[in-house]
DNA sequence: CGGAGGCTAACTGTTGACAATCGTCATGTC
DNA sequence: GACATGACGATTGTCAACAGTTAGCCTCCG
């Protein structure tokens, strides 16, 4: 699709990090060191920079001026905000996406959602929620509106490092998973239902806000955004 | 605010660009060379790399791999873009201010406000989009949520990049500002009116857009999005 | 006269080194 | 014993240089 340009130094080495920080097998709050890194991946600190960067961009990662650069240690405070946008462009997503999309393309979301339901039935909760992220990415892909598509990656990408840490903390039962939501939205804008669509959204979204946060008082009290905070 | 940290050499060098840039100084599609620019600026490549890639952030310049970077020359489709984001977040966001704010922020906005209508009165086409930007930003901001707030910053640089293009192609007559929309944003977040705003400032983008796109039939044969397209 | 191919110049991607800054630890004082 | 002060080490910010690639132009051939 991107043709077959030659990948960019930084681009591999980001793609690599950002999967070490999803899997998990980079805790957030780590310190990411450029020295260190130039040295394990072979190349010299520019493209490293280049890297991290990126990372931050995207939201998995956080730079302090002459400090350093950190795994991004995500509050429930975040990701309170990271919901609240979601919840807005999503919203508009599937507006979008019932006038343009065609048949064939709702076939395919469709086949996302079946992936989805797969996965929910295994153990792997990592993979329930990277094959989560894909449905909802599949119908932002069909609203057509690129810049949307690209803030969706980088928030689905920070609701999985958060889930990784948050759901390990909460107790994760009483959770089930949403998976009449889920066919609800798809099936909303497989019958070119704006109203119902938008709606099938927002009761995803307050099913899922009220899993994470009802059992939580303490998030009134959750410190400042995007910082590392202290390393365990 | 945030303190007085020293500020990074590409932060000045990428202010003092995006300045040019929303001036008109640096058109769409001008390309930015790196070593020229470090010979102007009197640092090296590397801050101005980083300064480059920050604009490129903010989708107020194009980075193309291995040929350099270009002023983003924004077409009408992402204008179309930019504003079914911003409409989305828009909402979101006097949802949240009418939640959160105080009165005597909301008492800040309507000084804004009156900015901008004061704006809107004088010759300077340029300084009234971005008080009008200022007014959008200052309920965006009550919703205290900073990831939404940056978004929108990015995303209202962008708008004044294009419009600073499109009106001077368009007849820019016929154009009346949107003062009285403003003003029923304004009282429905001050009389706490969550359904009122949300339509308030559909109402907005809905006048926008017909404005801006009713007498333009091409944007259908609009090209691909940020492109830099040949400099003139 | 039009098009394909190679050549040249310019620019970016990458590298390694230097210097400024911040955190940490040890020392000294109240 | 606790706090302030100083020096040290580590790490980032910045710089200058090298190598690879891209775009433009010129030449040559059909």
């Amino acid at each position: 699709m991107t043709s077959f340009a030659h990948k960019q130094l930084w681009e591999s080495v980001s793609d690599q990090l950002r999967d070490e920080i999803l899997d998990g097998r980079l805790p957030a709050g780590s310190r990411l060191v450029e020295t260190e890194l130039a040295e394990r991946f072979g190349v010299s600190r520019g493209p490293i920079r280049d890297a991290l960067t990126e990372l931050a961009r995207g939201g998995l990662a956080v730079d302090l001026p002459r400090r350093g650069t950190f795994v991004s240690s995500l509050t429930d405070r975040d990701l309170e905000e990271v919901y609240v946008i979601r919840r807005a462009i999503e919203e508009a997503a599937v507006r979008l996406a019932i006038a343009k999309a065609s048949e064939a393309d709702i076939a395919g979301m469709f086949e996302v959602l079946a992936e989805v339901e797969a996965a929910y039935g295994g153990d792997d909760l990592a993979a329930a929620w990277e094959a989560d992220m894909a449905f909802h990415r599949a119908y932002c892909r069909l609203s057509g509106n690129g810049r949307l598509l690209t803030l969706f990656d980088h928030l689905a990408a920070q609701t999985v490092l958060l889930m990784r840490t948050a759901l390990a903390a909460r107790e994760s039962l009483g959770w089930t998973p949403p998976v009449e939501l889920h066919r609800h939205i798809a099936n909303s804008i497989a019958g070119r239902d704006v109203r119902g669509a938008i709606d099938a959204v927002g009761a995803h979204y307050q099913y899922t806000e009220d899993r994470l946060f009802a059992s939580d008082p303490s998030r009134a009290s959750a410190p400042e955004t995007g910082r590392p905070g202290p390393a365990s």
